[in-house]
DNA sequence: CCCCCCCC
C-alpha cells in the first residue's frame, strides 16, 4: 500500500485513468466489478477534500490513484504555542472514515451519481456524495454535505483566480457591519473551513441587502462562484489568504444544513501580552485575557464623523501583564456593557479577542476594529486554564520585595504595576506633611492645588479665583525599607489617613496650626518603625524623561499578635502538617 | 468598487 500525502492541486479535475475499482475494507478479497453509470463511465469516485485527505480511490491493480488537495492538516496546528481552535475537533480518521463509505456504498450495491461531473470535457475525477447517503447516520454524519451543483468542496487555502468552478465550505466567523461610503454601501465576512484556513468575502451594494440577513456569524455556507480577487492591501486585510472573495449576482451562498462541527467556530492565533511592545503598530493580534477592569461608556466627538461610543477595559493574561483594550461602537455598547455589569457584580470575565489593532500611543494598547471579534468567556481549554490560573493569583498572597519594586521593569509608561509589599516606614519626608488645598473645580475635577490664605478668603494660583473654604489634603512621601532594600513612596489620601489614623485637617492642627509637638512625636513614634503591608502603584511618567512614581495606595498596620496574615499562616501550617505541630511559620 | 477604524 503506497499512502501519498499532501500533494499540490495542479488539476482540479482530470480524466479517469483506466479502470479503478472498489476497494473493500471488510472484504478477504478486492471487489472486482466496477460500477457503471450507465453511460459508458467505468470507476468510482469519492468526494474531495472533507478533511484533507481527499480522493482516493484505491485499485488493487494499480495502487492508489487520486489527486490529494492538498491534505493540510499542518494548518490546524501551525501558529504555535498559541494558536487554539475554538469548538468542537474533528478527532476521526480520515482516511478510515472514507474507507468505511466505500465499503458501505458497495454494500448497498447503490449505483453512484455524478450529475455534477458531466458537465465537463471528458469525465470528472470525483464523486459528489449522493443525497440520500448524507441523512444515513452514522457513516454520513463525517463531513455534513461537501459539496453543491459545481462540485465538492475545495479547501478555502487552494481557492485562486485559475479556477474555472469551484465551491469551498466555510463556516463564518465574524461580519463587519454594514459602512456607507459616497453612493455604495459595504459589509465583509470571514470564512474558515475545516483545515483551519479562512478567507475573507466582501459585498457591494445590492450584493449587501440580498446577503447581510442570510450571512448569520457561526453557521456554515456552501459558496460558489464568487470571483477571487488578489489582497492588493495587507493592511485592510489580516487573514493569512492571499485573496478574497467579492460576491456578485451570479454567486451561489447555500447555508449548510446538518452543521456537524468538522470546522471550529473560531480560529485565534493568541499573542502575549507581554510581547505587546514587539508587535507593529496596527498590526491585528488576538489575545486571551481576564478582564480586570471595566470603564463606563464615554462618547467621543470625532474629528470627522459622527461621534463615537467608547470604554477601556483592562486584560491581563498569563505572561502577568496588562493592556488596555478600547472598545468601539457596538463592542462598547454591547460586549462591553455586558462585561461592565459582569466586572461590577465583582466578576472577572475570560475575553477572546480576535483581530485587535496594536497601537503604541502612550505605551502600547489595542483598539477593536470593524471586522474585530469578541467572545466573551470562551469554551476554550486555554480560557478554563487562564480563569484558574487567574483565581489562584488572586487567592496567593503574593508579596513583592522592595527590590523588586525598585526594578526598572516594574510600573510600565501605559499602566501601573501593582504590588503588595511588607515594609517599615523608615521616615516621613520632613516639612508639610498636610496643606490647605482648592476645592473649586478645574476642568471637571477638584483643582486640590495648595492655596494660600487671604484674609477670609484661599487664593488658588491655578483657578486664578478665592474660595471662602478649603479642603485639608495629606501630602506625604515617605521612605520604606525591607530586608531586601529601601525606597521613596508618595502616599495616597486614604493610606494617609490610614497610617496616620486621623483626617488631615486634624493633623494640620496638631502638627502646624496649634504645633502640638507631644502629640505630634507621639502619632511618628507609632509609624516610624513599625511594619505595614503596602499596596503599591509602580508606573513611569514621561516628564523630563523617565520618571518611576511610586505611590503606596492602600497601608494597613502589621499588628502581629492579631494579623490576618499570621492567623492565616498558622492556618495554613496547621493543616498542611496537621501531624506535627512543630514547624516555621513564614511571614 | 472598501481599505475609515475613531479620543488623548
Ligand atoms: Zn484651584
Amino acid at each position: 500500500v503506497i499512502i501519498v500525502l499532501q500533494l499540490e492541486i495542479l488539476r482540479t479535475e482530470c480524466t479517469l485513468i483506466g479502470s479503478p475499482t472498489i476497494y473493500e475494507v471488510n472484504a478477504p478479497q478486492p471487489k472486482t466489478g466496477s460500477y457503471s453509470d450507465g453511460l459508458g463511465i467505468h470507476g468510482s469516485m469519492i468526494s474531495r477534500a472533507e478533511q484533507g485527505v481527499t480522493n482516493i480511490a484505491y485499485s488493487p491493480r494499480q495502487g492508489l490513484l487520486g489527486s490529494s488537495t492538498a491534505a493540510r492538516a499542518e494548518h490546524a496546528v501551525k501558529n504555535l504555542p498559541f494558536s487554539g481552535f475554538y469548538g468542537p475537533m474533528q478527532s476521526q480518521n480520515a482516511i478510515y472514515a472514507k474507507m468505511q463509505q466505500l465499503s458501505l456504498n458497495s454494500h448497498k450495491g447503490q449505483r453512484l451519481a455524478v450529475p455534477w461531473a458531466f458537465g465537463f470535457p471528458g469525465n470528472t475525477y470525483g464523486y459528489r456524495v449522493h443525497p440520500l447517503y448524507q441523512q444515513t447516520p452514522p457513516m454520513y454524519m463525517n463531513g455534513g454535505p461537501v459539496t453543491n451543483n459545481e462540485g465538492p468542496a475545495i479547501p478555502i487555502a487552494n481557492l485562486n483566480p485559475y479556477l474555472a468552478r469551484w465551491t469551498i465550505k466555510g463556516r463564518v466567523t465574524g461580519k463587519t457591519e454594514v459602512r456607507h461610503f459616497g453612493e455604495g454601501k459595504v459589509f465583509s465576512f470571514d470564512l474558515l473551513d475545516a483545515q483551519g484556513d479562512e478567507i475573507r468575502a466582501t459585498c457591494f451594494n445590492s450584493l449587501v441587502d440580498q446577503y447581510y440577513d442570510k450571512i448569520v456569524v457561526g453557521n456554515v455556507y456552501l459558496i460558489s462562484r464568487a470571483s477571487v480577487k488578489p489582497v492588493l492591501r495587507k493592511k485592510a486585510n489580516p487573514l493569512n489568504h492571499e485573496h478574497e472573495l467579492i460576491l456578485d449576482a451570479s454567486t451561489s451562498v447555500e447555508s449548510c444544513s446538518g452543521d456537524d462541527g468538522s470546522i471550529p467556530l473560531q480560529r485565534y492565533n493568541f499573542r502575549q501580552i507581554s510581547e505587546i511592545e514587539n508587535l507593529d503598530c496596527s498590526s491585528t493580534v488576538d489575545f486571551l485575557g481576564v478582564v480586570t477592569s471595566v470603564s463606563p461608556s464615554v462618547t467621543i466627538a470625532r474629528k470627522n464623523g459622527p461621534e463615537a461610543h467608547k470604554r477601556t477595559i483592562q486584560l491581563k493574561d498569563m505572561s502577568g501583564r496588562s493592556v488596555p483594550i478600547t472598545l468601539w461602537g457596538n463592542f462598547c455598547d454591547v460586549e462591553g456593557q455586558l462585561l461592565h455589569s459582569q466586572w461590577e457584580s465583582g466578576l472577572n470575565p475570560i475575553l477572546a479577542v480576535k483581530g485587535g489593532r496594536i497601537s503604541h500611543f502612550n505605551g502600547p494598547s489595542v483598539g477593536t476594529t470593524s471586522s474585530s471579534q469578541l467572545k466573551i468567556n470562551p469554551d476554550l481549554p486555554a480560557a478554563e486554564k487562564l480563569r484558574r490560573w487567574y483565581a489562584a493569583e488572586q487567592e496567593d498572597d503574593v508579596y513583592q520585595t522592595i527590590v523588586q519594586i525598585n526594578d526598572e521593569d516594574f510600573g510600565t509608561l501605559s499602566q501601573p504595576d501593582l504590588a503588595t509589599v511588607v515594609a517599615t516606614i523608615s521616615f516621613v519626608c520632613s516639612g508639610a506633611c498636610c496643606y490647605p488645598a482648592c476645592d473649586l473645580m478645574f476642568n471637571g475635577e477638584q483643582c486640590k492645588k495648595r492655596v494660600t490664605a487671604d484674609g477670609d478668603w484661599w487664593w488658588c494660583n491655578r483657578c486664578l479665583r478665592r474660595s471662602k473654604t478649603c479642603e485639608y489634603r495629606y501630602h506625604i512621601v515617605c521612605q520604606i525599607h525591607d530586608h531586601t532594600g529601601s525606597t521613596y513612596a508618595t502616599v495616597s489620601q486614604k493610606a494617609a489617613r490610614d497610617i496616620i489614623g486621623r483626617k488631615a485637617q486634624e493633623f494640620y492642627t496638631i502638627k502646624d496650626a496649634v504645633q502640638n509637638g507631644q502629640e505630634f512625636e507621639k502619632i511618628m513614634q507609632g509609624i516610624l518603625g513599625c511594619e505595614y503591608l503596602l499596596k503599591m502603584s509602580i508606573k513611569k511618567v514621561a516628564e523630563n524623561g523617565i520618571v518611576v512614581k511610586r505611590v503606596i495606595v492602600e497601608a494597613e498596620r502589621l499588628d502581629l499578635s492579631n494579623s490576618r496574615r499570621v492567623l492565616g499562616a498558622i492556618d495554613k501550617l496547621s493543616k498542611d502538617n496537621s501531624s506535627s505541630s512543630v514547624g516555621d511559620i513564614e511571614i
